[in-house]
DNA sequence: AGCACA
């Protein structure tokens, strides 16, 4: 049968419309690219680029028809074809009068990520486990959490789009490091897109919701009792009251647990002032102090429970001290006052450059190798366990307990400590925190 | 090298 040409597949002249529609274009031509090759003829108002199977059309459209004139007559008598990236593009009224974008806000960068929490125990994943994952990237302003057909969601709210951008691109797809999760729960994968919101109301800190930026905002529900000392959380359980000192004992003390094995189990939250450690009914405790309270907070809900060492080795139980400050007489292998600048001592001579530096005279060996016994099926020293990071092998307890050494390890928060789950994926490095931006994510914390 | 939410 005879097809009727009604329907031409292309017309060869289209209506003028300020739209331009471009082909032959490079793969992934980028929306810089098209700005600049209509710019020389209006102004460009938007763009649509990766258009098609090919992903090599794009569309341009200029504020008015005339300069979409302008650059189609300009290419139709030149010599010189419209070229992107040295390649031929081939140009055209468009048959549409207007660049539709069907962007979300989910594409448009923001300040507010939208994280959803996949998987079968995303519920029980806590605000302060959230909190703790995202403040590796910069201070997390404001958090809320609901549930949704999605499942189970949150907003996080960063000062800016880079500082959400950075921990979108590091935690888009990743899960939550199992040893920031009791230990029942499942994997909880996050998936992150940016949100339309930019700030985000929070009325009360809540189980659901908290604003750090503002600790004195009210505690949701009838959270007072009494005198202040103790609270009630949401779920009845009574709270003891918060410090900043966290007096910590130790369960099932199958290895040495030493004041640097503390220092870096706990430094993963923020910088720690002064420990001090001592027997008590037979068995290890020990005081750590933190700047302020939110810290404190965070490292006891993260510790909580959780053993330092693997196969429920040194379990540690994490409560709140009535200290605020405490009072070390002495740096020694028991307790240490981090604050007090130490002389130096390692100083690296320069024929020894590039060398390890010398260990500090004052510690002894490392504590891996002044205890025995070790686990009868391993010949190596325990790994604490909780510094576990994001499923990778934690680093080697610290050689060295000088403050100024510890400096790093000490701002260093969680999410930076190791590389992601993902093996072979490397870690944006981008979006590695600087130390002075995660200073003022501890800093920000509650003034008491 | 030929028009975008399937």
């Amino acid at each position: 049968m005879a097809s009727v040409s009604t329907q031409p597949q292309f017309r060869y002249t289209q209506p003028p419309s300020k739209v331009l529609h471009l082909r032959n274009l490079p793969w992934e031509c980028t929306e810089e690219e098209l700005i600049e090759l209509g710019k020389p003829f209006g102004k460009v108002v938007n763009t649509k680029c990766n258009v098609g199977a090919n992903r090599n059309q794009a569309f341009i459209e200029f504020q008015d028809l005339n300069q979409a004139i302008a650059m189609i007559s300009y290419y139709a008598s030149s010599s010189e074809p419209a070229q992107v990236r040295g390649k031929t593009v081939y140009l055209q009224y468009s048959n549409r009068q207007e660049i539709v974008n069907n962007k979300t806000a989910a594409d448009v960068a923001g300040n507010v990520l939208l994280v959803t929490i996949e998987g079968e125990d995303a519920r029980l994943v806590s605000i302060d486990v959230l909190h703790l994952v995202f403040s590796a990237f910069g201070f997390v302003h404001k958090i809320t959490t609901f549930e949704k057909t999605a499942g189970f969601q949150a907003l996080v709210q960063f000062s800016d789009e880079p500082t959400a951008t950075s921990a979108k691109d590091a935690l888009d797809g990743r899960s939550i490091p199992r040893y920031l999760l009791p230990e029942h729960v499942g994997p909880c994968t996050l998936r992150i897109t940016y949100s339309g919101h930019s700030d985000l109301s929070v009325k009360f800190q809540s189980h659901r919701s908290r604003d750090y930026t503002n600790p004195y905002l009210p505690v949701a529900q009838s959270a007072m009792e009494g005198s202040g000392q103790a609270m009630v959380g949401l779920d009845g359980k009574r709270l003891e009251a918060e410090s900043n000192v966290l007096l910590a004992s130790i369960e099932n003390m199958q290895y040495a647990v030493t004041l640097d094995v503390l220092h870096m189990v706990f430094s993963a939250f923020g910088p720690i002032q002064k420990i001090a450690m001592f027997d008590k009914n037979g068995g290890l405790q020990a005081l750590i102090q933190y700047p302020d309270i939110q810290t404190a907070v965070v490292a006891k809900d993260a510790l909580e429970g959780h053993c330092i060492y693997d196969g429920g080795f040194c379990k540690l139980h994490i409560s709140y001290s009535r200290h605020t400050d405490l009072s070390i007489k002495v740096n020694n292998d028991r307790s240490r006052d981090y604050t007090i600048p130490l002389t130096p001592v390692i100083n690296v001579q320069p024929s020894v450059l590039g060398q390890q530096p010398v260990q500090n005279p004052m510690m002894g060996p490392p504590s891996q190798q002044q205890y025995n016994p070790y686990p009868p099926n391993s010949g190596q020293g325990p790994i604490p366990q909780s510094l576990a990071g994001w499923g990778t092998p934690p680093p080697p307890p610290p050689q060295h307990s000088m403050p100024m050494q510890m400096y790093n390890n000490v701002y260093m928060p969680p999410g930076t400590m190791a590389p992601p789950m993902a093996p072979g994926m490397p870690y944006p490095s981008q979006s590695t925190p600087q130390p002075a931006s995660t200073m003022s994510t501890y800093g920000a914390g509650r003034s008491q």
